[in-house]
DNA sequence: ATCAACGGATAGCGGCACTATCCGCTATCC
DNA sequence: GGATAGCGGATAGTGCCGCTATCCGTTGAT
């Protein structure tokens, strides 16, 4: 297969491909001449993945790099992968020193000790969560820890659900790329199973008609 | 208080809120001269939760401008703010009218209707999430659909909490506001949950030392 | 023999979130 | 009351990002 074929195949424009193969996301073609290059069945996978991670998981072009780079590595351990694939949400890099900042890093040690999670606090997730939780406070909500049990449920709840259907259903040959695209595309389905049962709950608690009169500032 | 001043307390850079208030995320301040502007704690706040939106929810100004508008027109249902909020996650609007796309509709018209939830399929939502379903059987993983149901409940409950939330803490007239910022930022707090409760269910399943041998391709 | 398609390299584009500069005016300090 | 810092407002520019367009010499299909 040559590259007018793939783009066909996968619907992405052969300068985008070139593109793709320049940024290292996907690897050259095998060269049976100077000047021309076959690609094969994984290329055209590969093609398929980095469209499904930029489209639907709103990951960046460099992000994805990392995360296929270090898929491509067997010697990386799962975790270092899964580490490149996760580390994305990074939320900036505003360092906010305040109090709401030092309470929100004491809320999330607490919720991980108790629930003997086995991280730790420099885990990017847990600083991520620091920073999320930081910034409600900020906005007047922190009482919105209260329902972070609910929430942690929540999480364990697809956690679990995620590593069963790894587990399960993906060959271990397969099983690297399986959990990147589990973490990152399940976050999208997530992401909006949420809206939907957030759109239903809003009905069940106010009626069908919507939410009661608005009497904004 | 004057720009200066607001721009001290909420370390936003004095021409980024000018530009802010061009974009008409920020109304503009009450002028008390021709060419001299008051700023009160409306817009202290307003300008935190625009670099709330911005940072930790990843939203991008154009839909903030959105949200902000509806948020301050008292004529609009809550739900269409959630909608201008909840919208944004589009997944890119590239339309894949293959098989796969077909099945997953299919299945999200089967869940919703399994689970009673109160909406369309043309909610915003259903599409994006048949859009990630079609995307996962692209890349080989159509039996995702199988856990599917774990995801369902998972997001039951956040919503639930989220609304309860909402309704026990928030004061009426600023219901919507905490719903916009539970629906954004709350987010951002499960992914972060989601990534650290990944972390240990893995460590559970595997063992502390990470995952098994790797025998990739 | 012709001619589209190829790979490779380089330059350009459009969108976005700012950022820099300039303008005439004003509040404030001495 | 004169200097100076800051103001609001307008316009143009910057840097990054994900492509996209163009050009080149080569090659495979007809």
């Amino acid at each position: 297969m040559r590259m007018g074929e793939l783009s066909r195949k996968t619907g992405v424009p052969v300068p985008t491909i070139k593109y793709y193969v320049r940024e290292g996301l996907l690897p050259p073609g095998e060269l049976s001449s100077p000047n021309q290059a076959t690609y094969g069945e994984a290329h055209e996978r590969r093609l398929r993945l980095i469209r499904a991670l930029l489209d639907v998981g709103g990951m960046k072009v460099a992000e994805i790099a990392d995360v296929l780079a270090a898929l491509d590595d067997p010697e990386r351990p799962l975790h270092k992968v899964l580490g490149a694939a996760a580390d994305r949400l990074g939320s900036a890099n505003i360092e906010h020193d305040d109090a709401e900042a030092t309470t929100a890093q004491a809320v999330v040690a607490d919720l991980v000790s108790r629930r003997g999670w086995r991280t730790h606090e420099s885990n990017p997730a847990a600083i991520d969560l620091s920073k999320a939780l930081a910034a409600m406070a900020r906005l007047g909500h922190g009482a919105f820890v209260e329902v972070l049990d609910d929430y942690a449920d929540a999480a364990e709840q697809v956690a679990r659900a995620d590593l069963t259907y790894v587990d399960r259903r993906v060959a271990v040959e397969d099983m690297v790329e399986g959990v990147v695209v589990g973490t990152v595309l399940g976050e999208a389905v997530f992401s909006a199973l949420r809206r939907l049962a957030h759109v239903d709950a809003s009905a069940k608690l106010y009626g069908t008609e919507g939410p009661p009169e608005r009497k904004t500032s």
